[in-house]
DNA sequence: GTGGTCTAGACCACG
DNA sequence: GTGGTCTAGACCACC
């Protein structure tokens, strides 16, 4: 089975942070487990067409985190899951992530409601269940 | 009266949208008001200690946005509210934020009620970002 | 094929603003589609001898609007065509721009009938503006 | 009989263009005939409160272009009406301020149509007839 | 290679 | 005094 990794290049989110983002998402909901082997940095380059350094990238920031491991000549695999982030830690980012999005919908004049609906809407389309393989 | 605006350079966010969100901010929460006058490109520059082309950029942005009005030769004042995106491009930019919230707290395993509900508390007390120590 | 763009130093236009101008002529009458790349920053601005900075600008300007996407180390490409302003917006800008040309011919004594005619000719083979000489 | 002359601060128009444009217009409309006299520099300042140099700005450049003759120690008078504008001049300056209307509105994406209805319609309220006095 | 940010400093137009 | 434009050159992030 070939992970079924997407990115979108018309984003303003580098590509390196979206690989990043889809190898966590796989591995927080199951689909990746650990001891799984990641793609080589080739194929996955060759599979998501973008330049092989931006997936050497995207390795090298999960392996200095502990989300994965490197095995020089064997391949990169999933490490022991483990939490990477204190509680505190936690807290800090998700509120600089809370702080980012009402600065950026400040000026947008738009209700909270309006906002934690369509979010919530966002959100299950973000975190697809796991397919049935 | 004390400082109106504080940047915090050691941020990855770049000065001048600091200065831009600060804007926004003071004239949401009423602090700024119609008509009035904003502090000089570069009277604000001396006091934040930075270039006085970054101050320049914030204040153009906010001009082509239609927040401030500027009047060469005179200075740079708070604008009429007014909604300049139509609907569609207010949609669209709620969603980019969305995104960007979703990409920044999917590895942090929290659950989304948990989210929305940080959200509603920092909501109600939006203050300026602190700074990354 | 020769050069995409061309701009006059010596206006009272600035340059920054004729490339903006040229770039959104292209796009609307068709020689810039959907997709297409523009000349990098520093190429452009090697063509145009100008400042790397100056198209910039312009380049961050059109990007703010929607008309282009920037993809920093990719390049900056034509962006899906969209409306970013409301209505309300639109008919603003309309009269801004009809007062100007109000006040520029306003003392050249010349019936209205007669601006109209100029204008439905003009209109129809609309391209770059001359230098003054 | 004062001058009802009107400037409007919030527009990007600068002021002493504001001022050398209602002074064509009131000669154009009649309201001001040959040998009229102009109000003084200072007085017009206190009555528009706008800088002193400002109108002495406006009226220089109407001295230059002949519209206006100034008799230092006794004031600034009307001159005598004569097209100051050869035909081809004229043309140039249509054209310019015509190609300038096209180039703000190109992205606003309004048929012509709509554009020379609403120049009709400002014209009428931009030309008003003179008062009856 | 690509674009983005910032500084320093010059020059101009406007009031 | 005010803001606006442009250049030159540095440094960074991304691919």
């Amino acid at each position: 089975m070939a992970l079924l990794f997407e990115i979108f290049p018309n984003t303003s989110e580098p590509i390196y942070l979206q690989i990043e983002t889809q190898i966590r998402k796989a591995i927080a909901s199951g689909r990746l487990k650990k001891g799984d082997q990641l793609p080589s940095v080739r194929a996955l380059a060759e599979q998501l067409t973008v330049n092989p350094n931006t997936v050497s990238r995207a390795y090298a920031e999960l392996t200095t985190e502990g989300v994965v491991e490197s095995h020089p000549g064997r391949g990169v695999f999933v490490a022991e899951r483990r939490a990477i982030y204190s509680g505190e830690e936690r807290e800090r980012r998700l509120d600089e992530a809370l702080h980012r999005l009402l600065d950026d919908t400040a000026f947008l004049d738009l209700p909270l409601s309006r906002i934690i609906k369509r979010l919530e809407t966002l959100s299950t389309q973000y975190h697809p269940k796991p397919p049935k393989i």
